[in-house]
RNA sequence: GCCGCGUUGGUCAAUCGGUUAAGACGCCUCCCUUUCACGGAGGAAUGAGGGGUUCGAUUCCCCUACGCGGUACCA
């Protein structure tokens, strides 16, 4: 049987972490089967329905790189992928009649109000959530409890009315969950879930049913938050397609917020200040904003990777993996049954590890306008890469993210020479040399934005103190020798520098530093003579000129 | 209340009956570096509680506690 699996959002705001999260197993076990994965739109809720929330979840996944083989926007054999669409249709009607002709649902004609008074009227103390069941439904307005006459004048007068599963009691449902093992429960606990809507919609319970077969789905994943309701789900299998059809069911762990417990939400992004959503989110409704991981600065190798190790390892110490090591590897028998909390510090952790794995070609686009916003521009020259080869997809480059052994510690270099990265251009080399100081993307701007621009202030209170006449004099005469260098290369550069500094008689130590100040402005950055390199001749001397005679 | 699921350091976690209970993040110390980082070496820190089963339980079973989820014409 051929694996097909689907990620089924319902289109009502921003796609939260776990979501992302979902699609990546989901993603990870297709690909690892050589399989399907389909994106189904649950928009069923017209109440809820956001617009552009689709969008907004189709491009999130494609930020990610978890694109789905077939869904609204590439139709394939099993559409429509809107449910709105397929209840346009008459799929869910004539399912929903189905059961109600084989007496497995009934027509119930209670109004919100009734079912309002019902709820409040068994309430009681031990039951504070009376359940509209086969202890209750022979109160309420239903065609089990009508006579027939009845019920065929109230549906001829055009009555609204809903479809009930009918669930008898003292009956034990069981079933393997791929991750939980086997789940079982006791029909004495459902309800008679709402299977069709007055408006004709079907509820998620009957959809997700119908369409998992309709789509053939052999494997259906979702969030542990589903599995009070999964012998609903069952019985309508059973009812319905038999349940050896039934897919199999693996009901994932939750991200839980990192302080306290519960569920990761976007007020904890907001109350703790990381985002929570994939990209930026806006919603059209209330207008009120989310950051998403995208727009903080995350590469989306970094995002994958983390989600995928927040409830799932390979079983060896590695952390780090890029997506195609993810597809190898991934394995649902190693997904955790707990919840995990979210660390945001070991997220940017990840994100530096894969800042300093990839080269700059891999990401330079994504930090270009930082500086721009910044106001910093970058010459055009400096994105010229010299041996431009528009084929060559700048990705991956080093390390230990390939490691077929799977041997901890070992590193090894891809053999796939057809993966030749572009020669950096300037502005690339300049990322390069500063990125292992940058956790998130707008960090470049900090770390290297002194190579754009001459430091608006210098930190003269490091330099200061210790100054003296014999250090002016060394500087004014190391503007002398740059000028005269003819080999223009850090090692070369600071040879000359240390010889001067003998000369002198000056420790090269406590001239190190200044120089530093005077190029960088304040005590951070690479080696200095690699900044002075990059930087060049000119503005080199102009900076060392523009700082002497603000000491002196 | 009822039903279900879960519970190894602060966090992510390995272990699939026998280990000095890995590793990572974070934290601390030191080294490297006359900057900031990277890197390297160390350190503190873990099996919720109680019963069983067993020669032996973190591991299997039961109970309790705690947490989470569900209990909608929402998904």
């Amino acid at each position: 049987m051929k694996v097909r699996v689907r990620f089924a959002p319902s289109p009502t705001g921003g796609l939260h972490l776990g979501g992302v999260r979902t699609v990546l197993y989901n993603y990870l076990f297709a690909r690892h089967h050589g399989g399907d994965f389909v994106l189904r739109i649950e928009d069923t809720d017209q109440a809820r329905y956001v617009p552009g929330a689709e969008e907004y979840i189709l491009e999130s996944l494609k930020w990610a790189g978890l694109e789905p083989d077939e869904g609204p926007h590439k139709e394939g054999k099993y559409g429509p992928y809107r449910q709105s669409e397929r209840k346009a249709l008459g799929i869910y009607a004539r399912y929903a009649q189905q059961l109600v002709d084989a007496g497995h649902a009934y027509y119930a004609f209670d109004t919100p109000e009734e079912l309002e008074t019902m709820r409040e009227k068994f309430k009681t103390p031990e039951n504070p959530s009376p359940q509209y069941n086969h202890t209750l439904r022979h109160r309420m307005r239903n065609s089990l409890h009508l006579d027939q006459d009845e019920t065929k004048s109230l549906l001829a007068a055009g009555t609204p009315y809903v479809i009930r599963i009918k669930i008898d009691p003292g009956q034990t449902i069981q079933f393997t969950d791929m991750i939980r093992g086997e789940v079982t429960f006791s029909t004495d606990g459902v309800d008679d879930k709402v299977l069709l809507k007055a408006d004709g919609m079907p509820t998620y319970h009957l959809a997700v049913v119908v369409d998992d077969h309709l789509m053939e789905i052999s494997h259906a994943f979702r969030g542990e938050e589903w599995l009070p309701s999964a012998p609903v789900h069952i019985l309508l299998w059973r009812y319905l397609f038999g349940e050896n059809k039934m897919p199999h069911w693996a009901h994932l762990p939750l991200i839980l917020k990192p302080d306290g417990n519960g569920k990761l939400s976007k007020r904890d992004g907001d109350r703790l200040g990381f985002p929570v959503f994939a990209m930026d989110w806006t919603d059209p409704r209330t207008g009120e904003p989310a950051t998403g991981f995208r727009e903080t600065g995350f590469l989306p190798q970094a995002f994958v990777n983390l989600l995928a190790m927040l409830g799932w390892n390979d079983g060896t110490p590695r952390e780090i993996f890029d997506l195609d090591e993810l597809i190898r590897r991934f394995s649902l028998d190693r997904v955790h049954k707990g919840g995990a909390k979210f660390d945001f510090e070991k997220a940017k952790w990840f994100n530096n590890e894969w800042i300093k794995r990839l080269s700059a070609t891999a990401y330079s686009d994504k930090v270009l306008p930082l500086f721009e916003k910044a106001g910093i521009t970058i010459p055009p020259s400096d994105l010229v890469r010299t041996d431009d080869d528009p084929g060559t997809e700048p990705v991956l480059v080093v390390s230990s993210a390939i490691d077929p052994t799977g041997i901890p510690g070992l590193d090894v270099i891809p053999p796939d020479l057809s993966l030749v990265p572009p020669t950096p251009s300037r502005f690339e080399q300049i990322l390069d040399l500063v990125k292992e100081r940058c956790t998130l993307l707008p960090d470049f701007v900090q770390q290297a934005g002194f190579f754009y621009r001459a430091p608006a202030t210098i930190d003269v209170d490091a330099v200061k103190p210790k100054w003296n006449a014999a250090k002016q004099q060394f500087f004014v005469e190391l503007i002398r020798q740059l000028q005269l260098a003819n080999d223009w290369q850090p090692h070369a550069l600071e040879t000359n520098f240390k010889e001067m500094a003998a000369a002198a008689s000056i420790k090269p130590g406590d001239l190190l530093m200044p120089l530093r100040v005077m190029l960088v402005g304040a005590k951070f950055g690479p080696h200095v003579f690699d900044i002075a390199v990059m930087l060049g001749r000119e503005e080199t001397q102009r900076r060392i000129e523009h700082a002497l005679r603000l000491l002196s």
